[in-house]
RNA sequence: GCCAACGUAGCUCAGACGGUAGAGCAACGCACUCGUAAUGCGUAGGUCGGCGGUUCGAUUCCGCCCGUUGGCUCCA
């Protein structure tokens, strides 16, 4: 909402601008089918929708009409007028027309008085602001329709939304329609098709990857990059299963909290689970003997594979999918030790995202509606993340009721293509699953206390954060996380002679991922099979480079070609190779 | 799961009142031996997502299922 709207009815800012537009879809969604229920019409951070109650479901071929419909109250260019009425007299009028969802509105505003605005024949109940005539609205657009739910209960009645667009100017209407397609063109989704980074197989089931071999080549890169980053931060690497008996999760809660969420198996009259989450593994391993405070903070970390189901509409090309592998690592600790162990954590999740160089947005999630434990504690926890947070100045918003079951987090949120949020990093602050599974360690007065847990992954899945990183690159990856390197081609390969297979045999001694496209094809074909790839680097090799023992290197989308020794070249590659992990301090 | 749309060759897409299907690119083969984004010619490739139904006959019509897409709900 604007600042202005406390001031004044009318306003010409872009908020304002979609909100009337909304209106104005309202208003010829009711002309063009009689009895429409309408429920809300919000605007959002592109655009607005509007939800309706309608006979019959919209086709496509309606939206070109409603588009007209609205033309027209464009043109009829309606005064907006707006009202103040008591809620007697709204709930009156609205529930005379049979606008059921207004009335149960109105009922639940607080104050005595509600604000309605008027168009021509369309009267809704509306904060506002709006703009003074629908003649200011000039250039909009219809995008999509789908189905939600009435006030989000998924239980309630389905309403048909539809999104749309409008501008002041045509260019930015244009301007607009083409960053749409633009961001089409990253999706990690075609991405993955085009470079041969990973696929779907429906005989498989939805939500499962299958790693190709390129996409493979950069998910080793990350994890490599993250096993070394986690050792020299003092976390110790482990390995759990993939399963565990029912019992392990009739400990730590899931069975009870996060049952519907999980896969099953019956072995030998056994029930087993397959696991959805690593902590009860790594909480095991904490077990396994007694521990003094001398040890805490101890930090176990692990890439686990963990599968969760998730409801068939929801999956997501990497973004969402049921099968995925965490970045993660529990940290136990004396109580006192939290503060400072989750400022660790952000100042690291800061130094990995400002590495690949994501823009992201933080939140904290607080105590949901179905928590185990004491919600002393869980303020307490809350109390950590918060002063965390605040301490290293980052600004968060609150998100109520997002916790885990089992404890507050503070989630990292990165942003797609096309500008949807996807939570990646998290940091849980646990005080329940300590002591289901009774954990302690000796303090130093020889008491037996209970330790403090902190769950936490810095990138999160690394199937969403991957499919993140090909959207953030455009799948023009740095030289670094390049699946191939640098690619070989040889001009002919009489001309060449030996000298290709040796320059690339050359930067795989130095762990460079290099091939050599030796196809009987032109030179021209070749290059742009290699741009097509996204290939960082191309060495043309003829008999000039042959002869004198260099290469000729073509960075990828640029003409201009430089020549370099041999051995520079691999020295120059090498260095732009390695993993820039130096920014991830000790 | 819900609302809507979609599923034809590896990819992008044509197509037919219901009579078992094509194009470009990729792949493969032959010729060309080539200096920075497409050399030419040729070959092969499809249970038209799956299963049922209607029909003399279905890829086309109907139903169910699977998968995908955009949202909703839910979440890393």
């Amino acid at each position: 909402m604007s600042a202005g709207a406390a001031t004044s009815p009318f306003a010409e800012d872009q908020d304002t601008f979609w909100h009337t537009t909304t209106h104005i879809m309202a208003q010829a969604v009711c002309r063009l089918f009689p009895n429409t229920r309408y429920a809300i019409g919000p605007t959002i951070d592109e655009g607005f929708y509007y939800d309706f109650d309608v006979v019959r479901n919209f086709l496509p071929e309606d939206m070109a009409k409603i588009e007209e419909e609205m033309k027209k109250i464009v043109e009829e260019n309606h005064t907006v007028e707006h009202m103040s009425w008591t809620k007697g007299e709204a709930l009156e009028f609205f529930e005379k027309h049979g606008q059921a969802f207004k009335a149960e509105l109105i009922r639940d505003l607080p104050g005595s008085e509600v604000s309605i605005y008027r168009q021509g024949e369309f009267t809704d109940l509306c904060r506002g602001p709006h703009l003074k005539r629908t003649g200011l609205v000039r250039h909009f657009k219809l995008l999509t329709f789908a189905g939600a739910y009435w006030r989000a209960n998924e239980k309630g009645p389905r309403l048909q939304r539809i999104y749309g667009i409008s501008y002041q100017d045509k260019k930015n209407l244009l301007e607009f329609v083409r960053r749409r397609e633009e961001a089409e063109k990253r999706d990690h989704r075609r991405l993955g098709v085009e470079l041969d980074l990973f696929g779907m197989d429906e005989t498989l089931g939805g939500g499962l990857v299958l790693y190709h071999p390129k996409g493979s080549a950069m998910r080793m890169v990350i994890e490599d990059f993250l096993k070394r980053a986690h050792r020299k931060l003092g976390y110790q690497y482990i390995f759990s299963p993939h399963m565990a008996n029912a019992n392990l999760w009739k400990i730590s809660g899931h069975y009870e909290n996060y049952k519907e969420n999980m896969y099953f198996t019956q072995i030998e009259e056994q029930e087993f689970g397959i696991k959805p989450m690593n902590c009860p593994f790594h909480i095991q391993v904490y077990r396994s003997h007694l521990r003094s405070y001398r040890e805490l903070p101890i930090r176990y970390f692990e890439l686990g594979t963990v599968y969760r189901f998730e409801r068939s509409g929801v999956l997501h090309g990497l973004l969402r999918v049921r099968g995925f592998t965490q970045d993660d690592a529990h940290i136990f600790c004396r109580e006192e030790q939290l503060t400072g162990e989750i400022e660790g954590v952000l100042d690291f999740v800061q130094s990995v995202l400002n590495l690949f160089g994501f823009s992201y947005t933080v939140g904290v999630g607080t105590r949901p509606e179905k928590f185990m434990g004491d919600p002393e504690l869980w303020d307490r926890a809350t109390a950590a993340l918060r002063s965390a947070l605040d301490a290293k100045k980052i600004q968060h918003e609150i998100h109520a009721g997002d916790g885990a079951f089992y404890g507050p987090k503070i989630d990292v949120a990165l942003k797609d293509a096309l500008g949807r949020s996807w939570q990646g990093p998290t940091i849980q602050v646990d005080f329940n699953l300590p002591q289901r599974f009774g954990l302690e360690y000796v303090s130093d007065d020889g008491s037996r206390k209970t330790p403090v847990m902190i769950h936490r992954a810095i990138l999160g899945s690394l199937e969403r954060f991957i499919g993140c990183l090909i959207e953030h690159y455009a799948g023009d990856f740095p030289v670094w996380l390049s699946p191939i390197q640098v690619r070989v081609i040889p001009v002919s390969a009489e001309a060449a002679g030996a000298f290709p297979a040796e320059v690339m045999d050359g930067l795989r001694a130095r762990d460079i991922r290099a091939d050599v496209d030796e196809r009987e094809e032109s030179l021209g074909k070749r290059i742009r099979a290699a741009e097509l790839e996204k290939i960082p680097v191309v060495a043309v090799i003829g008999n000039r480079e042959a002869q004198a023992r260099s290469v000729n290197v073509r960075r990828r989308g640029k003409k201009d070609q430089e020549v370099l020794s041999l051995t520079d070249f691999v020295e120059q590659i090498c260095r732009e190779a390695m993993v820039p992990d130096g920014a991830i301090n000790p």
